[in-house]
DNA sequence: GCGACAG
DNA sequence: ATCTTGTCGC
């Protein structure tokens, strides 16, 4: 599918926060208008020396799981690992697997923050502006937030909450396991984002789409 | 200055 | 993220 281009990649960290403070401003938070149907999932490793970064994207039929398309890419790493820079090591690869597929899904599920970082622009809305669809940040820890521990039952969450404002969920998605922070990328809503987030969890921690690739990912590094 | 800190 | 095997438990 295609992507946009909305800023050079070559940047310094203050270029990049600033760049981060203009693209927050267009995230938009509308209903998504659908169930949907064909669901992405993005994923990311590195090579041992740390010089090369492999990202892939997996296309699934949420009715039966099964897999419509795959993708991986591969590229130099050029940017280092910076709590709410992530965007900026990662995403061009990301952008790349993204390019490759020639499937639209409704929705992407990246492994990260979506709104719930310091600027309002993790990697799954900072995506999600490139790609123009929905998208929902699913990442395994915190990145900002105050939270209570939620429920010990499979579909309990409480808010993720930062300067009195609700910016995500800690979403249990299996009974007595560790929560994922589940957070609106762009293009839909929180209540969607939890929906569909369970909707694509079904026998592990991490949804069906982010594990895929995740997998898929992995081999990728491998040769 | 100290502690926190997605992947 | 990456370095890393077996092992306890359902």
């Amino acid at each position: 599918m295609k992507t946009r281009k909305l800023h050079e990649w070559d940047l310094s960290c203050k270029e990049a926060i600033e760049i981060q403070r203009q693209l927050a401003s267009q995230v938009r938070f509308t209903a998504m208008k659908k169930r949907p149907k064909i669901i992405a999932g993005l994923d990311c490793a590195f090579s041992k020396n740390g010089e090369q970064i492999f990202a892939s994207a997996v296309v699934i039929d949420l009715s039966d799981f099964s897999i419509i398309e795959t993708a991986t890419a591969s590229r130099k790493v050029d940017f280092p690992y910076i709590p709410g820079l992530l965007s900026f090591r990662e995403a061009p690869a990301c952008i790349d697997a993204i390019e490759k597929l020639k499937n639209t899904p409704d929705c992407l599920i990246v492994d990260g923050q979506g709104i719930a970082h310091p600027r309002q622009l993790g990697i799954a809305s900072h995506i999600g502006l490139l790609i123009e669809k929905p998208t929902i940040g699913c990442a395994k820890s915190r990145l900002i937030g105050t939270f209570e521990e939620p429920g010990n039952k499979k579909g309990s969450y409480c808010p993720l909450v930062d300067s009195d404002e609700t910016i995500g969920v800690v979403l249990r998605t299996r009974t007595d396991v560790k929560p994922v922070f589940v957070s609106v990328g762009h293009k839909c809503m929180l209540e969607d984002a939890i929906s569909i987030i369970l909707e694509c969890t079904t026998k592990y921690r991490i949804p069906e789409p982010s594990r895929l690739a995740h997998q898929l990912v992995g081999q990728a590094k491998l040769g």
